[in-house]
DNA sequence: CTGTTAGCGCGTTCAC
DNA sequence: GTGAACGCGCTAACAG
């Protein structure tokens, strides 16, 4: 409510009123620096929590230099990959007496967007979590900074960042697929939105030509789809493959590694209205192992989500601390295969190559 | 304070003798305000641009005391609903040049964690968004907070919200199943932290209890089951049913509510691990229209979710400029039926009453 | 139209 | 162990 006049914003001097010491003294024992006598320390305490008072973050910033606050660039915020990490981050942020704030990027904030953030974030928090932050477009602007700046689910050269090796994701995944016998793989997940900048997507199937070619078994355009990483994006994908191959198993893949397990829902309900079986005509793997794969027998590579928002965090909040620059530290997380139903041997099949 | 020392900070006084200005004509020209030349306010827009400068948020919160930042408290955050919602809110919040922060609530913070967000909330941001604030909690924490406070999903008596009415919601969902045929329906959501104060599972129970009352059909305590909103919950609700109906279809609805899209998602992964073919021997409708919802061919009552996130940001920016009380509105959304495959009239069943 | 003066509410030297 | 003065960077109220 605005202020109807009344009950006045108590400061520290009212603080320091009520306890019969001066606004330094009340400074000092609330936060809980030495040189306090015990007893004058509870005083201001009751003090302080008598009036409800709480040192104004805008005042104190502007004398310490530090606002007690990071912030967090995420392309999007209500895919669940992003909302965990920063669940995750969330949890050690708070925990540690800092507040959080968002920063939209990408999808959201348009190209542009990402230049004026940097140059708002540069006054508004003392350091940065970056999920997925475009390699291509902020080259400079983030170093920019001038304040720590932690990456998740990408590497930004001589800075800190928590990730897994996508590349060993792609591996993996398409791994498990040619270790169950198939050999006409499919990956639906080359990035549109590749201007962004984004790794992920290319990294992993980066991994999944690398298996592909340990295997000596030859690439196969056809059998590669443009999906980003909607949900819808999968559906789309496989229906086109569908209409491609003259509505026929013939020339399908018998399995598909998709670059998500939102994308590998997608790709399961395609196959479904096109009265393909899982996993009898096509194996299905997808990547995150999200809240929600188990419902559909996903299979999947697993990785650690919320731990990496919060390992990150804690990277991110100690470089805060120390207020030094700190060696560039890169924190590899492994992924897992998770099996459930998705996935099986390719059915031999006289109409198959 | 804290500068490592290299790259002086720029601030407003470098900006003004760049320019050949005073740092007060800074501030007006950047500021948008009248009384500026053009000539002297495209000096200083050069200027700044050159040197980078942003104003710090901090010493202008200090002197203006609006801190341009919004605070968004969410229980979660990895819930769909609860990021969809503060998607919507990120992008008027952002367009109108505020910065977001985000408070946990309920589940990670704990119960007492409510009142401490309160008063450092209270000199860190202008205006606060509360998605589905538990009325139990903070009666007058929010109140004291002494800004501007807008609800999502919950009214607090006095306060402006935006909400759907849930009580409508559950006797549209039931009403959907009854005018299918069905007289034994379930109701799986009440929740089981009813501590917190949520009302959103009890307002949708009591529009299925209004539903059946209409319709005289008996309440049915053993068709009623505790999950709160979690996916595994739905799944956990169904297999006790069952359990307790000896493994048979004879004594299990013929018909289910689930409270949330999620919870019912849990059902219908419960329903095939059992056995239950749905619709034929279980409808299922749930609530939301969740992104995914369609995957499962979901019934649901659907809710517009980002766009209350909007609404809800507009009146609380709105509030925050005005400056003053404004009359206390609330701004009630019409749920609607989507309907899809999961839901359909009741099987002749010899063996069902 | 523009510059000058005076704080905003704290944290931090120093003296005491 | 404690208090008094000063300044953080900016905006607001005046003066010119």
């Amino acid at each position: 409510m605005a202020d109807s006049g009344f009950a006045p914003m108590i400061g520290i001097v009212e603080v320091a009123a009520l306890a019969g010491v001066s606004p330094a003294t009340v400074s000092r024992a609330l936060r809980g620096l030495p040189g306090v006598s015990v007893t004058t320390r509870e005083n201001v305490e009751q003090a302080a929590a008598k009036l409800g008072y709480v040192a104004s973050p805008s005042a104190a910033a502007l004398t310490t230099g530090r606002t007690s606050a990071i912030g967090v660039m995420a392309p999007w915020i209500s895919r669940w990959f992003f909302s965990a990490v920063i669940e995750g981050a969330q949890d050690v942020v708070g925990e540690r007496g800092y507040d959080t704030l968002l920063y939209p990027l990408g999808a959201n904030a348009g190209a542009k967007a990402a230049r004026v953030d940097t140059r708002a974030l540069h006054k508004r928090v003392d350091g940065v979590l970056g999920l997925n932050v475009p390699l291509g477009l902020q080259p400079a602007s983030l170093r920019n900074l001038r304040i720590p700046l932690v990456t998740v689910g990408s590497i930004i050269p001589g800075v800190s960042g928590v990730l897994v090796d996508d590349v060993e994701v792609g591996y993996a995944a398409t791994s498990h697929l040619i270790g169950l016998g198939h050999r006409r793989i499919g990956f639906l997940g080359q990035d549109p939105d590749n201007m962004y900048g984004f790794t992920v997507a290319a990294d992993r199937e980066r991994g999944y030509q690398k298996a592909l070619a340990e295997n000596n078994i030859p690439l196969d355009p056809a059998l590669i789809g443009v999906t980003g990483f909607p949900v819808e994006a999968g559906t789309a994908a496989l229906e086109k493959m569908w209409i491609e191959c003259g509505r026929e198993l013939r020339c399908m893949p018998t399995a598909v590694f998709a670059v998500s397990d939102e994308v590998a829902m997608g790709v399961l309900y395609a196959a479904r209205r096109l009265g393909i079986r899982v996993p009898e005509d096509l194996s299905v793997i997808g990547v995150d192992n999200h809240d929600m794969a188990y419902l559909f027998e996903l299979t999947t590579i697993g990785q650690p989500v919320r731990d990496q928002g919060r390992i990150a965090a804690r990277m991110l909040l100690d470089q805060v601390r120390l207020h030094e620059p700190a060696a560039p530290e890169v924190v590899r997380m492994s992924p897992g295969l998770i099996t459930r139903r998705t996935t099986a041997p390719p059915r031999r099949d006289p109409d198959r190559p």
